[in-house]
DNA sequence: ATAGTTGCAAAGCATTTGCAACAGA
DNA sequence: TCTGTTGCAAATGCTTTGCAACTAT
């Protein structure tokens, strides 16, 4: 995988950001930085990205995916109220795999999950 | 929610499967049952199910959504091999949320996980 | 009677891809 | 130099929608 400027910022506005932009949205902000970029350029690095484990592509509920710099193993929590997606700080819990294999005779890789809410400004 | 032939063949078909199909495969079901059902309807019946809560939607990775017909909360599996997709017979973790909520201030309403890896075919 | 539903076809929207020009190694 | 990458535009594929004809209640 080459070292492209426009690979480069795409993977930067990615890591400076917590929140968890979609791919028009990140488009937007690469934009900024190098104006003749184009989606398509956007939507390949993504994947390439993903695919190399250097971020994470999130698809929750029936929208389009959302992307994640920190490439940690770490849950989500989605507001339904206004829809922000928040990392969670709890550490996952690798005790639930092994007994998941116990239980079923399936080999298990990894595991993700996602919580519904209200974030603490919707709360109220 | 008026109760349609369509909708009704639509919920049947689900609810007699564990495989989790797409859209366009229990559109298939479906016609055999009725050759001039379309894909609207199938579409249009599906959110509606789902909106009442009777069937569940599936968004795993990137490809098109799957429907459950199993509408109690459950986990999934899906295998990286084969791409079957299967409920875990594991009881959801509830303890989890209010371990959440107690370290975040948020409201949680409920949450999703999905385990990743080999069924017991694809294993050997 | 009438409001919800259907079939059909067209539209919508996120994402992917073919291709010629370009650029990093 | 030469293969990977870009920008552009067209294409793809899943899903939604407008509309007139139907149908459950």
């Amino acid at each position: 995988m080459r070292k492209t400027f426009q690979r480069q910022v795409i993977l930067e506005e990615l890591r400076v950001t917590k929140d968890h932009p979609r791919a028009a949205e990140l488009y937007a902000r690469v934009r900024h930085r190098i104006p003749t970029v184009s989606f398509g350029t956007v939507y390949r690095n993504l994947r390439m990205l993903r695919d190399q484990g250097l971020i994470q592509e999130l698809t929750l509920g029936d929208e389009a995916s959302r992307w994640d710099g920190n490439y940690s193993l770490h849950y989500h929590f989605t507001c339904q109220n206004c829809g922000q997606v928040q990392d969670l700080e709890v550490e996952p819990d690798s005790r639930w795999e092994a007994k998941i294999e116990c239980l079923t005779g399936l080999a298990i890789n990894h595991h993700r999950a996602e919580f519904y809410g209200l974030c603490s400004d919707c709360r109220n």
